[in-house]
DNA sequence: GTCTATAGCTTGATAGAC
DNA sequence: GTCTATCAAGCTATAGAC
């Protein structure tokens, strides 16, 4: 619910109906509004960032020393995808909820400090695939990359009706391996600049 | 005030008090919310749309049948970051809350039907620049580039956070150049798949 | 732990004086 | 057109019976 209305956009009264609860339970278990807030994210964050650490460890390890921008890029995303095919609805859900929390000002806060760590590895080893990159270009490509990935993540119905039915934004077996490519490209056109663009492996 | 915290996170109240007026006089004026709501959009999505329309149309006059990507894209762009740097805090404030829009799936729509001849014709042009490119690839390409473009106009701090200051969500001149190279590369690795990479011009 | 009942406040919207 | 005053409905949160 919070996925689909915001944050405002959805009622103590809303959500307990449909977990079928009064809604002095969820104050009694939650204290608050931001407490079941707080929990819903929290759950799956966490659950989120290990993955991540995993997926970019068991890179690292299987890589030594070597770092590629279309593999890095696939480890960070695996688990997303991953979880968006084996995870059921909740777990849609909460992507579309990340998603969403880039919007509400006060709670990108929130989301920033919980991916932090995760997202500052993942930075590193972005610099490690594109050594000569700009601090900047850097981290402006990260910053539109994480637009295309919220964007896909948020199931509002925009690329059905874009589309005509012809893209889902449930298909992550479509999603996945076309932000791989489209996102690694991008990533060497702003901040490869003084390299070949062809040929970066040296 | 919508852009920062969504539509459903700001009160009539709060409105009324910002323009120094009193709440009856937004219903008087506006008949209810969604009606300040709407107002608000309007407004500039037509200007912009307009403004989008006037710059493809001059692409195709001045290059009778050519169509390169990277100018292509940079006049579908031209026009929001033209009056992000030249039409001060309203026009900032307009792209935030478009950028927004894609979150409340009830709004989408109506922000898809208002931008759906503009965006139609844009897609057009990508699709000549692009003349091998698979439906879907072309179409999931312009999702992610909404992506990006949409997170780039939010100007939510989380760049700033990211960056430790180094890089700003106002900074225009910044953002443009890197976000037409970075979508232009992006759609030539998902879409131009059976096409040699470099030399697009036949 | 789980409910009923309700406090206390804020919401969008309106009626009516001026 | 612009205000004051207020409505009914909705909200979060809590007190207290069980």
């Amino acid at each position: 619910m919070f996925a689909r209305h915001g944050v405002y956009g959805v009622t103590m009264r809303e959500i307990a109906e449909l977990a079928d609860v009064d809604t002095a339970l969820l104050h009694y278990y939650f204290e608050s509004k931001r407490g079941v807030f707080d929990a819903v994210f929290a759950r799956r964050a966490d659950v989120l960032n290990s993955e991540r650490m995993r997926e970019m460890e068991r890179y690292e390890t299987e890589n030594n020393g070597r770092y590629e921008l279309e593999p890095v890029i696939a480890a960070f995303l695996r688990p997303v995808f991953s979880l968006n095919r084996q995870g059921g609805q909740g777990w849609r859900n909460f992507f579309g909820f990340v998603g969403n929390l880039t919007s509400a000002s006060e709670l990108a806060e929130l989301s920033a400090q919980k991916f932090d760590p995760v997202v500052k590895r993942f930075i590193a080893m972005l610099r490690k695939a594109l050594p000569d990159a700009d601090e900047s270009d850097l981290l402006w490509s990260y910053h539109m990359f994480c637009g295309s990935l919220a964007i896909v993540s948020m199931d509002t119905g925009a690329i059905e009706l874009l589309s005509d039915g012809l893209c889902r934004s449930r298909d992550s077996d479509q999603i996945e391996p076309r932000l791989v490519k489209y996102s690694a490209e991008g990533f060497r056109a702003v901040c490869a600049r003084r390299q070949a663009r062809r040929n970066t492996r040296k």
